[in-house]
DNA sequence: TTTCATTTGCAATAATGATGCATTAACACG
DNA sequence: CGTGTTAATGCATCATTATTGCAAATGAAA
């Protein structure tokens, strides 16, 4: 069914040095197919016994070094995962967009079309990254209620 | 020596419905004579044995509660604690201000004078806090090096 | 098919954080 | 000032997230 779609992340393995594994296989089919950012628990959660809890780290952890997915903190302290947008390389990672973090279904949304605006930061810092997480209540969650 | 700081302190803890115990003022006056936002395990560290690692959890989540402190994850996912600015209270929380993480010493930054710039998020959600961590090195650490 | 580096699974460990319960301390009231 | 009541603390225990070392399995290339 899916060829093109598992060709796809095959190429981006290989692209990457990394062995096409079915475990990786799997973590990029589970990625792609959500609209949110996923945490590790609800990750390890629809993975189920299949792949081993370190693995998945390690997967995770992997994948992040090599900018083919990111890492977002929520207010929580716990790190939730998104295919990154096409434009990111391991030297490259632009991860300067702005993710929404729910307070009720705890769910993280990548807000892609929002931007962070120029900062004027203190002479002497270098800036690196920029994280911008805004919480509160989802869409879903208010149409719920 | 420091009778009206602790006077302060102590009114602090009175207004928000708190006894001022040893542990409470003690942690306050930490967090105030810092120019930084202090990892949970650093406070730890320098608190020692006085105080039990449950006591100190304990204390910061009721001061986050009254709004007497607040909490910033950095990009590691450790809870970070610093001294509110005098305008917040339990139910006026104002936590928009940007906080800067140094990827080398790890010590957060509250940059008060930088404010986070107006964003338009998407209908239907509803915002209630935000946050927006910048990382990179810190003013000390580049002239270190 | 055989070799070799990578990847995985398992066991063990560490750190952060929460909960239940008995003990202690703060403070309001007489 | 005592003293009772409520809040706060300390201790033991447990859950979750994350890391490391090592042996076994697997992918890829020769």
């Amino acid at each position: 069914m899916n060829q093109n779609k598992n060709q796809q992340y095959e190429d981006l393995l290989v692209k990457n040095g990394l062995k096409r594994t079915g475990a990786r296989l799997q973590v990029l089919d589970i990625l792609s197919h959500r609209d949110s950012a996923t945490s590790q628990p609800y990750l390890e959660n629809l993975i189920g016994k299949e792949i081993d809890r370190v693995t998945l780290y390690r997967i995770l952890k992997t994948f992040e070094e090599k900018g083919i997915i990111h890492r977002v903190m929520d207010n929580h302290g716990t790190a939730n995962y998104a295919i990154c947008s096409n434009s990111c390389s391991e030297h490259n990672h632009h991860d300067e967009h702005v993710h929404f973090n729910c307070n009720n279904c705890l769910r993280v949304y990548c807000l892609d079309e929002v931007k962070i605006p120029a900062l004027k930061i203190a002479k002497g810092f270098k800036v690196e990254d920029m994280n911008l997480i805004v919480s509160g209540i989802c869409k879903e969650c208010n149409q719920a209620n």
